[in-house]
Parts: structure tokens; sequence; C-alpha cells
DNA sequence: CCTGTTGTGAACATCCTGTGACATTTTCCT
DNA sequence: AGGAAAATGTCACAGGATGTTCACAACAGG
């Protein structure tokens, strides 16, 4: 019962962290010697596999943490298309290939509405099985686009891709491998507010279950951090109800705005609001206020 | 550059999931009976889309900004490994599935593994091809989809489905996550008169019961804020009986903004306020503006 | 003038988030 | 392999923000 898998190189379903190379993938099917071929033919490309005989609760694949799954629908009996449409929806990322039997367009057209990215037919030459979910995975790769190394800069925090770091005076923060993706993820939404929701499922995989704390937990580690390295700085805003915005926003300049008195006259179109705090000066429903 | 894929104003309801509508793709083939039918249906879908007799040069197809390209690899004859390569190497994102009569599996494989992201062998269902599109666009959206969302303005104040906030000169009124889903549906609806209980349904989720005030309540709260923030304006309007309508209406006569006429004379209850909302006809509370 | 509807303010109940502690898993070192 | 250190995931609590309800006043309509 041991697993064949070793994970080495772990490529975190839509993380930053993929080696190019290195897949992890399962194969949930019963035919013993398409099993056998398809085994091993990803032996030799040096996958990761694991093959699954019998019905797998859509929780449990999540746990596996695939980049793509190839599935003979056969095997789950009647209840294949909710369980396919549970699994697309808990793991919006993972690659789904149906390689299963006989069937009709109705049935293929159905699950590929229903999440499926791919659909082959047996009986099928596990050539092209491999090369269907090559090429999902690819597609599904593409936009962690780790190739650019292009440093962000917001407030005084820099952020190298290339490093998996960032850097505050060239010191770095030593973010751990979800904080860095954190703050990646938030920074290249710089202004925008994130759902906890969209953020929870483009870092972890699949998709929150409620009452789930971990995004909140690791925003209070990245402002430990980044508050330590950067104190006169507020770069994560909170926005009650629905989740956080990355904003880098100076304390230096203590933004007194006085209120409207009252007996301004009738018109201001002058627009003298002076505005002092640099390129953004919202005043959110900050709750960060020490 | 004349072509612009429009969708103008769809004012995706609420979140990212909006707009998953408009897609643009390209067919390149022969077979008139397939072309024919595989148009009629993409018509009905709302997707632009495009026949191709001939070979086009890659460099052609870059210009289409296409979503998916559906090509029978047998109209480009012996070069068509060449044009593939090309085509997957200058557009990686675009999604092309291939749509062609027998072929090996080596055909097969090697196609993939050049880039394209499906290969459907004819003969074949059009709607087995729409369904492996929709497939094959649906992985290249998640990263790019959910940047744009247009600012909505109505007098002095900005709605920002991004930031889930209004702002009058950039100035955050501070909306609650309610607060704001209340002004992004009035606004949405701007200028006709929205009953209770849909107000009710559309933000709760359920039907409201009789006696319940929150609609009221949060009307209030928001009148409250936008009050604070732009004085010399009304947004919300009270249909006594029925609901509430958003509209900006200035109370200066000078202040000429948008759409409200200001050259009104007396008689306001006339109601001449230019919109007229179907079933019910205005009457206007507008004696508070005296 | 009467009745039902809406505005208002406040009390109250709930939900949400920050926080620290702790359990569990992974990684690294010996 | 064994164990320490680090990273990740869970949990419970406290304080604050938000949502809901209520009573009453103000108002529209007949």
């Amino acid at each position: 019962m041991t697993e064949s898998i070793t994970a080495s190189d772990v490529a975190a379903p839509s993380g930053p962290g993929g080696a190019s190379s290195a897949l992890r993938i399962a194969v949930l099917d019963r035919d013993s010697g398409f099993i056998q071929v398809l085994s091993k033919r990803l032996d030799r490309l040096g996958w990761e596999h694991r093959v699954l005989a019998s019905p797998v609760p859509a929780d449990a694949v999540v746990a596996m943490r695939l980049s793509a799954l190839v599935v003979d629908l056969a095997v789950l009996g009647p209840q294949a298309w909710e369980w396919l449409e549970r699994l697309c929806g808990a793991l919006p990322d993972l690659g789904i290939v149906v390689c299963t039997g006989p069937s009709t367009v109705a049935q293929r057209v159905r699950g590929l509405r229903l999440g499926a990215d791919d659909w082959i037919t047996k009986p099928c030459h596990p050539e092209e099985v491999i090369a269907r979910v090559q090429s999902v995975v690819r597609r599904r790769r593409r936009p962690s686009g780790r190739t650019e190394s292009k440093p962000v800069m917001a407030g005084e925090v820099e952020i190298r891709s290339d490093r998996f770091q960032a850097f505050v005076n060239e010191e770095s923060l030593d973010l751990t491998r979800r904080e860095f993706e954190l703050i990646e993820l938030l920074a290249a939404a710089e202004g925008r507010v994130l759902e906890r929701e969209e953020i929870y499922s483009r870092l972890w995989g699949y998709t929150m279950v409620r009452g789930d704390r971990s995004v909140d937990v690791f925003v209070r580690k990245l402002r430990q951090k980044l508050e330590k390295a950067s104190p006169r700085w507020r770069y994560i805003h909170t926005h009650f109800g629905i989740g956080y915005r990355f904003a880098a926003e100076s304390l230096d300049v203590e933004t007194v705005e006085v209120d409207v008195p009252a007996s301004v006259p009738a018109d201001w179109d002058a627009g003298d609001q002076g505005k002092l705090t640099g390129p953004h000066q919202d005043r959110e429903l900050t709750s960060d206020a020490l």
C-alpha cells in the first residue's frame, strides 16, 4: 500500500514552484493491460504516477496534489457525472482527461462541459494519452509564467520572482514558499481587492471550505515580516467581509485631512482636495490601525 | 485595429465570474458542409467567428487576435507541421484545435506535441467541436480574464467593482459589503425602479418576508454616506409603495453634469424626468428637494 | 382624518478578523 | 534511519465590524 510517489518536487497545482518536467498524475482505471503499458511509459518519462482501481472520493483526490488525472468513467459507475462535476468544482486547475470506452457525442460533450479537459476513446494508444495529458498540462501551466524576471517594486519591497523572495533594501524577508506565493499574488493584483476564496483557490489549488482561516493566518505572517522589515509602510489592507488588497502606503506623511467645515461656499470646483499621500491615498475600511 | 470586440456594457452582475461569452475564433477548413453547420452553431452562441478557406500565413493569424482556431491540417498541405509549429510558437496562448480526417497515432501525437491543444477526427459532431473549443479556452481564460472592469460613474460617485467600493473625488465612501452590493445593484439598473422584493432577493438570495425592513435600513445607510460625500446630489429615489430608483440628480441648477436636463422649470412634479419607467409612472418624491 | 408606508436611531445578535498557541507535516542535518 | 528545525495547517478566544430587528416618528394616499 505504499505509494510510489516520492515527493521530491511536488509542484503545487497553480503555484509558481513548478519544475518544468516532473509531473504528478494519477490513473483511475481497471483495465490492467492498459494500466500496465501506460505505467511503464510514465515511468520512462519520469512522471510520478499512481494507479487507482476503485472510485476515490473527490476529497481524496484533492489531497494527492495532482497535475492531471486520467480516468475511465466506467469505473465510477452511475455517479460518474456527479463525481466529475464535484471534482472539477473542487480542483479547477486539475487537468482531467477522460479515457473510456465507446461513448455518444452527448456524453462526450457533457463530460467536457462539466470540466473535463479532454476525452479519449478506448481503445487508444498510450502514447496518445501521454501526448494529450501533456497538452492539457501545458496549457494549465502557462499562466504561472515563470519565465520573466522583472522584479516588482511596491513601496520599499521588491519582489523577485526569480528568487522566490521579497527584499527590502536588498535584505531578504525570509519568506516561506506560501508566504511568497501570497505576496506575489497580491502584488500582481495591486490595487484590486482579492476575495478570500480566490486567493485560496489560486494558492492552494482547490476551493476553500467555509471556516478555513489559512489565508488570514498567512496574511498575518506576511504582515509581520513586512512590518519588521519596513515599519513605516503598510502593504496589505483588509476589506471586511471580502478579502485583501495590496497597495504600498507610507505612514510618513501624516495625512491629516480636515473635514469639510460645512461653511464651504457653494462651489469648490477648484477641487483643491490636497491629496498628499502620493500615488494612493484611499482611505479604506482598514482595520489595520494600531 | 478597427475590429473591436466590445461586450459593451454587459455590466457583469458581480464578481469575477462575469462575461464568459464573447469569444473570437476562426475556422480554417474547406469542407463547406462542416463549415456551414459549425458557423450556424457559432452564430447562435454569439461567438465571433471567421472562416478561412486557404492557408493563412501564421503572421496573419496573429493579427486576428483569436481566442481559438479550429483547423483542418489537410488544407495546409505538406507544410502543415511547419505551419503549426510556427503558429504555436508565435501565439502560445491561442487555443488550437485540429479537426481533420483520418490520421495515425503518430500524427496526432506529433500535432499535440507541437502545440495543438486538441485533435478531433472527422467526421465529427459540431457540438463536440464546440465543447472541445470551450474546454480549451476555459483553461486559457483563468489568468487573464478577470482583469478588466470598468468603473461606473453616476453624478459624482464612481463605483469600482474591483475594489468593492464607491468613491467621490477619489475618496472612499467606506461602504460595507452589503452597502456596496446595494449601490452596485441599484446603479446597474440606473433609471429603473427596483421593487423591494427584487432588491432583497438579489442581495440576500432568498425571498423577503413581509415586514422586513432590511432594504430600507440599508438604503438609509447608503444615503447617509452618499449625502456626506456628495451633498449636492441625490442618488436614491423612493417610489412609494414600490421600491427605489437610482439616478444621479444634481441639486445645483447651474451644474449641468450628465443626463439631468437641469433647465427644468418650476414644476418638477410634472414628471419630466425624461426617463419613464415602464409599468409605473414616475411618481417622485421630489418635494424633499425644496 | 385614518391607514399603511417609509425614515430614523438605537439596541441587539452575528459574523469576521487578528492573534497566539498548538498539532501535523515536510525538510534538513547528523 | 533518527531526530531537530522549519513550515504549514487548525483551533479557540477576544474584540470589533456588520447585519438585523424594533419602536416610534414622519409622511403619502385615499
